[in-house]
DNA sequence: TCGTGTCTACTGTTATAACAATTTTTGCGG
DNA sequence: CCGCAAAAATTGTTATAACAGTAGACACGA
C-alpha cells in the first residue's frame, strides 16, 4: 500500500485530516439518531431547542435539518418547524418495496464486484449482528444491520446507490422501535444474512439478490 | 367535487396561494435551469455572484445549492464552493439503468392505478412532444418529455417515488444538450412515447413497463 | 526559468439581530 | 366553567457582518 518514492524525496503524505464543517457534524448526529429510532414520530424539530443543545447557533442546525427534509428524512409542518414523520402503511409497503427492488439489484451486482476487503467487512457486520442477537442488544442490531445493507451497497459499485438508499432506510428510523420485540425475529436476520454473506463469497447473484429481497421484506413485516 | 357545506355557511375555499419562500424559488428556478441543460459541466456557482444576479442575499441562494447538493444534482468543490457535475459514462450507465428499474416499476402500476384525468395530462404531454419534434424545439421537447415521466410517476401512486426519480433526471440535465441532435432521435421518441401512452389507456402494466424501458435506455444511448 | 513567499481577491461558514407568522398563555366577561 | 380576545412566547426566514480558509497575481531570489 504504501507509496515508493524517489531517492532524496521526502514524503509529505500525512493524510487529510476530518475536516467537518458544524452543519455537518450536525447532520451526521441527526442522521445516526434517527437511523437508531431515538427519535419519535411526530416530535417536533425547533431550531433553538436543538440549537441550545448542540451549543451553537441557529444557522448549522438549519443546515443539517434542511438537507435531511430535502432527502424526506424530516418534514416541514405548514408553519416550517421540521417534524419527524410518521409514515403511514401504504408508505412503508412502498419503501420496502423500492428498497428490494434496489438492493437486490446491488446485491446481485456486489456479488460479481466485492472486493475481498469488502468482503471481510461485511462479514464482520454479520458478526456483529450475530453478537446482538446473543445479547438482544437492539442497539448494535440496528447499526450493524445498516452497516451490512450499505456495504453491500458500496461493493455493488453502483454510483449515487447509498445517496438513494440511506434516506429510504432513515425513513423507516422512527417506527423501528415499534416491532423487532421478540426473539424468533433476530433469528431469522441472522440465519437471513449468513445466507446472503455465502451468496457473496461464492459470487452468486442470485442468491445474492434473492436472499436481499427475502431478508428486507421479512424484517419489514408488520402484520405478524 | 365541490364539498357540500350547511346552508347559511359561505365558503371561504379560495384555496391555497403559492406561497414559496424565497428559497423555494430560487430552488425551482434553478432546478429548471439544471433540467433544461442550461449550466454547463463543470460550471462554478459561487454565492454572491448568483445572489447578485437574483437580487437577494447569500443565505436563500445557499439553502437552495445546499438542497440540489443533498440530493447530488450538484457538488461541493474541496473549497465547498458549488459546482455542475460532470457524469462520468459510468454513472451516465448507472443513473439510466436505475432510472429504467424504477420507471418500469413506476409505469406497470400507473397502468393500474391512474385515473382519467391523470392519463389525459399525460397525453397532453404527448402531444407537446410531438409539437416539439415537428418544430425542431428542444426545449419544449426536454419540459414535455420532463413532465412526461414525472406524470408516469405520479399516476403509479408510489409514494415518494418522485423525490428519488427527479434528483436522477436533474443528474442528467448538464449532458442533455450534447446528444438528441438529429431529427432521427425525436421520430423514436415519439413512438416511444405514444406506445406507452397506449399500453397505459389500455391498463396494460407489462406493456407500459416494457415501453418505459425502451425509451429510458434509447434515448439515454449515448454510444450511438 | 523555476520555485518560493506574500499580498490581495474571492468564497463559504457562522453568529447575531430584525422581522413576520404562528402558537400558547393569559385574563376578562358571561 | 366556558368562550373568546388580547398579550406574550415561540419559531423559521432573511440580511448583514465578522471570520477563516483558498486561489491567483506578483515579485524576489536561486
Amino acid at each position: 500500500m504504501q507509496q515508493s518514492r524517489p531517492d532524496g524525496e521526502p514524503s509529505y503524505d500525512v493524510g487529510p485530516i476530518n475536516h467537518h464543517v458544524l452543519h455537518e457534524q450536525i447532520y451526521d448526529a441527526l442522521k445516526r439518531h434517527m437511523m437508531m429510532g431515538r427519535f419519535t414520530p411526530g416530535q417536533r424539530l425547533p431550531l433553538r431547542k436543538l440549537a441550545q443543545s448542540l451549543g451553537t447557533s441557529l444557522m448549522p442546525v438549519r443546515d443539517a435539518l434542511q438537507r435531511l427534509e430535502s432527502v424526506g428524512v424530516v418534514v416541514s409542518s405548514p408553519t416550517r418547524t421540521m417534524i419527524v414523520p410518521e409514515p403511514t402503511a401504504k408508505e412503508q409497503r412502498d419503501l420496502v418495496h423500492i428498497r428490494s427492488l434496489l438492493e437486490a439489484d446491488a446485491a446481485a451486482k456486489a456479488a460479481l464486484n466485492h472486493t475481498e476487503a469488502e468482503l471481510a467487512q461485511i462479514a464482520g457486520h454479520c458478526d456483529s449482528i450475530r453478537k446482538s442477537a446473543e445479547t438482544d442488544d437492539l442497539d448494535l442490531f440496528l447499526e450493524a444491520n445498516y452497516n451490512f445493507h450499505m456495504a453491500i451497497a458500496v461493493a455493488s459499485r453502483i454510483s449515487f446507490i447509498t445517496t438513494i438508499l440511506e434516506p429510504l432506510w432513515l425513513r423507516m428510523g422512527p417506527l423501528v422501535r415499534n416491532y423487532m420485540p421478540n426473539h424468533d425475529h433476530f433469528l431469522r436476520a441472522i440465519a437471513n444474512h449468513e445466507r446472503i454473506l455465502e451468496a457473496l463469497a461464492a459470487r452468486d447473484p442470485e442468491k445474492a439478490s434473492s436472499g436481499i429481497i427475502h431478508d428486507v421484506i421479512e424484517s419489514n413485516r408488520f402484520d405478524a
